[in-house]
DNA sequence: CATGAATGAGACTTCATTCAT
DNA sequence: TATGAATGAAGTCTCATTCAT
């Protein structure tokens, strides 16, 4: 007889909260409406999360240390800053079109929610900030940025223009269709790194 | 006997919410949080208020139309993009100085709460993003900002970099000493109007 | 119109608790239930109470520091020591006649329970056999009572058979009929003061 | 390869229960706490045992009828019955002395536990004051005790005093150094005997 | 106006027990 | 035997709101 298909519980559980939190907001929702969502019993959600606001961690962890990761990654590359911030924007918008649920999710309850999960991952929230700024600062150093704006003030602007974006496309201010999201993209690095770069670019 | 000088018991418990919503989040807190910190029985606030929610909302229109205000009458004087957007960030920009607590708790509870009162207050939020777009799409028909950019999305990203700016001061992210206020608005109005004019400026 | 008759809810409270806690015991009985004997509302319970622990630890001290003063009232008196154990005895005694209940409470939740609440009031409980002892050590200095038993002891021994007395009642293991209290008492003492005076009592 | 020694899981189970139980107590400790601290996976426990309570009813049994085979054993015997109650009151303390634990679960959980484990086993406790009742009784009928002092409370009386040594030493109110244990049991025979038997001791 | 006692729906969380493997 | 994932009933406590005074 076949092995019974394995479902990972956890996971279920996971992307279940994703959707509840997204649609109902994580304080509007109860864990039953978790459960039921992901049909499995009341008990299991606290079988594998200590409590509510856990499931709300781990899936804000799990996802951002990836972007992370990616930023660190693209700082990496041998390529120029407004390449750097357009790989930066690019992931990041990735992940919203390909998982818009988990990223609202992100940005409405614990990036922007500066009262509850945000001020719990401000460390983490702040890396980020901190990797784009050490972007910034490099290209600074190289004289490719104007060097007469703090880096991390920089990054802050480019992180929240991204996430303003993102904003717009989950409340339906601005268009989302297939198009939009590389339109946006590029816009907002022309935007920043034209206000960043130190030569006219435009003859 | 003279009569006891005339105090504003509404006025008292919206300024108590101020600080308390500020301290302690909008869910966080109860009616009776801002009731003690007012001096006065929690009834009161049923007296004043129809619900803890009215509270909030009191306070946050209270505000926002004196911004939505001081956006159309800067947009209505003659003066150039540049300088306008300038006088929107700085009005916005001394409201936290003027009031930290009421800007806080206006930004994180209400501006970036998207699944709550963010939503409710949708239209008046938009409001400001369209009215600051009008200067935008202004200065494009003039020529001064570069057309091929979407005026509610530069907009957004105009609102949402001082709205990043305030977040940093109000977590301490950033520094908050006396010229730094005045050298952040000089720098977001630079770097977006940088990005957004149309001729370069730098020789 | 006549003014609306006083009740103190908080009174109505503890003593429907008492009657609940002595039928299904601490554990086994809800809020709801003490709410519903006392005929109030759910969280009027907690109104008044911190948690259902607290309205215990209420019930218990109220009671508990009346044992204390009396205790110490007795000692302070000029009787014999047989006398003033034979005082203590009816005290105890008394209580359980005049509130059976309540009685039944202290001892089943509190003072038997040692892993719960019995720890919790571990002081309070040994003060009264403290004081106990000092009558017996007081009675052992003026050579009434023999000098080679530890008063402490003597003193739990004499609680405890008190007690066994009052859990034989509560569980009628033995006669609560009408004379059986005083001559339950009467024995009480004689046993224990057999035991402990010097003299042979009896010819 | 030499097979694993033999290990009795059921066994096991228990002994790691007296311990769980005496360091936390019966409703305060979970079944996996059982099962942690004997190494096996929880769903054993339910596999030897029926539920959580059968662990401890079983745990009583098996103790508490060596406790009533010991009296009974000790009433056969040709002996006065002050040795005959010197006998029970050793076999106690002696129980104590062997496993403090169990005696400490036994007493705390069941027989002082009026509302939950004592009130099941109520027939079991009441047949040890019934024994030991036999043994006044007797002494009574043979002149040795006085006949004015009903049999079963003596009986209680007795065996509630060692109780309360127990519970002293468990909750360390009393010393428990190596000569304490004797010394308090000719204490308490001492003491109640004095108070029971006829004639006086002392010349 | 002002008070705060009173209400009660509803949330989170725990944990004994079952059961498929 | 042995495991621990899965279940779900039940309980405590919170707190916005009402209302009698």
């Amino acid at each position: 007889m076949a092995k019974a298909p394995p479902v990972d519980k956890r996971r279920q559980i996971l992307d279940a909260a994703i959707h509840v939190f997204a649609r109902q907001g994580f304080h509007a929702c109860r864990v039953s409406d978790i459960a039921d969502e992901a049909g499995v019993a009341y008990g299991l959600v606290y079988h594998y999360f200590k409590s509510k606001d856990e499931v709300l961690n781990e899936l804000f962890t799990e996802r951002w240390s990836l972007l992370l990761a990616a930023i660190e990654e693209v700082d990496g590359q041998a390529i120029s800053p407004r390449e750097k911030l357009d790989a930066v924007a690019r992931f990041i918008i990735d992940s919203y079109r390909y998982d818009p649920d988990l990223m609202k999710v992100i940005i409405v309850e614990v990036t922007r929610a500066a009262n509850s999960f945000g001020r719990t991952h401000l460390p983490e929230i702040n890396r980020a900030y901190e990797s784009i700024a050490k972007i910034v600062s490099g290209a600074q150093e190289s004289g490719e940025f104007r060097s007469d704006i703090d880096p991390l003030i920089a990054s802050m602007w480019f992180y929240g223009a991204i996430e303003q974006l993102l904003s717009g496309w989950v409340f339906e201010l601005i268009p989302a269709g297939d198009g939009d999201f590389d339109r946006a993209r590029e816009m907002v690095v022309e935007t920043i790194c034209g206000g960043l770069e130190t030569a006219p670019r435009r003859s």
